[in-house]
DNA sequence: AGCTTAAGATACAGATGGTAGCCTAAGATC
DNA sequence: GATCTTAGGCTACCATCTGTATCTTAAGCT
């Protein structure tokens, strides 16, 4: 909400409350979902008055939409190797890692929610998912350049052709990602790329 | 909430007006989102009084659920011919034309929501999931029994691969679904399963 | 026609979101 | 260190909403 770049200076003492604030939603966020996001929990959970909150965050959903782009954890460095199947699998395992971690569900819930009727919220939702995507995008445009991959390749659809099937299974069934869900759709997206199969796979 | 088969015979005046409630439960649930599926908003909008809603339903939560089911729409029944290729273009297109369409959104971001939080909301996400991908199930075992697709196939996960790509692109990353997806989803998913390729693809 | 039951209406208690105004202390300035 | 400005703490308040209790009335069964 309040960009301390853009202002001179701010009284310290905000900033302060304004992050133990914010702590406090993040937790709530993540442990609770996001309707319990609200200043009236905030104040009891932190003991800073909820007026102050209100102070720094006009209502419910800006506060939310704050809350949620804290959550965006940072992502890890990708790591490209020269093996690109290797570097796949474990890119989708770090997916799975991902999906399978606290924040994720009540997150996403939470973005999807409110993506239904505010657009900032459709545009967290993309920094979100781009931002769990990234290290496949990486590696897939790695190997493009050093000449791996076809250089028409359309990575986007590459993305959901590798990253779609987990989602389908953690998100829309709730059910457990196996390795051989990771390596045969890993296998399947390189099969028809290689000159010739080197082992007829048992399907 | 209340099943009808279990109790005698119920006052027609009582299932009407359940009815009533019901209808605008949906409406509320389709146009505006779950938040807006409560006892106050479905009074003002029936002429239902609001205590009346609360003799059927104890909460929030089970008119909610009751709603949810209730907008589980009846899947259309399966076409299955030979051509198996042209059976799944049509089912992913059948896919992509249901994720489009209005209830997809509210329903799903609900059930996703509840489903952090309530069990039964769990088992209706998947009633509701397995239902969506009820046509692809039920091509790929057909075509598994004609001998086309080897018995060891794995439908949920082929159901995984096939569908896969188009949540990611409708529900995580809020995309068009193009027709080159669907048919290069396709196309991929047949591809290794074939005793020679055909033509060789542009990729 | 009479009886049972459930809907309608009103009133109430409790929780919550958001605002207003005053007091006080943190921290900036001199 | 004294002073001043600003923002947090506190209290009170209003409006909205959920859920309950109670009474009246009418639908529909016998």
């Amino acid at each position: 909400m309040v960009n301390p770049k853009t202002q001179q200076r701010e009284n310290p003492r905000s900033t302060r409350v304004r992050q133990v604030i914010l702590d406090a939603a993040v937790n709530l966020l993540v442990e609770r979902g996001a309707s319990e996001v609200t200043a009236m929990r905030i104040a009891q959970e932190t003991g800073v008055a909820r007026t102050t909150i209100y102070r720094h965050w006009p209502d419910q959903s800006s506060l939310l939409l704050d809350t949620v782009d804290t959550v965006v954890s940072p992502h890890a460095p990708t790591t490209v190797t020269d093996d690109l199947e290797a570097d796949l699998v474990m890119a989708l395992s770090n997916l799975r890692a991902r999906l399978a971690k606290r924040p994720f569900r009540q997150l996403f819930a939470a973005l999807l929610t409110y993506a239904n009727q505010d657009q900032a919220f459709v545009a967290a939702q993309q920094r979100f998912v781009n931002g769990v995507l990234q290290q496949i995008h990486d590696i897939l445009t790695a190997a493009v350049d050093r000449g791996e991959l076809s250089s028409s390749l359309d990575v986007d659809e590459a993305c959901a052709t590798l990253a779609g099937p987990l989602f389908h299974q953690h998100v829309m069934l709730r059910e457990r990602i196996t390795d051989d869900l990771i390596t045969s759709t890993v296998e399947r997206f390189l099969a028809p790329r290689r000159p010739l199969s080197p082992e007829t796979t048992t399907s």
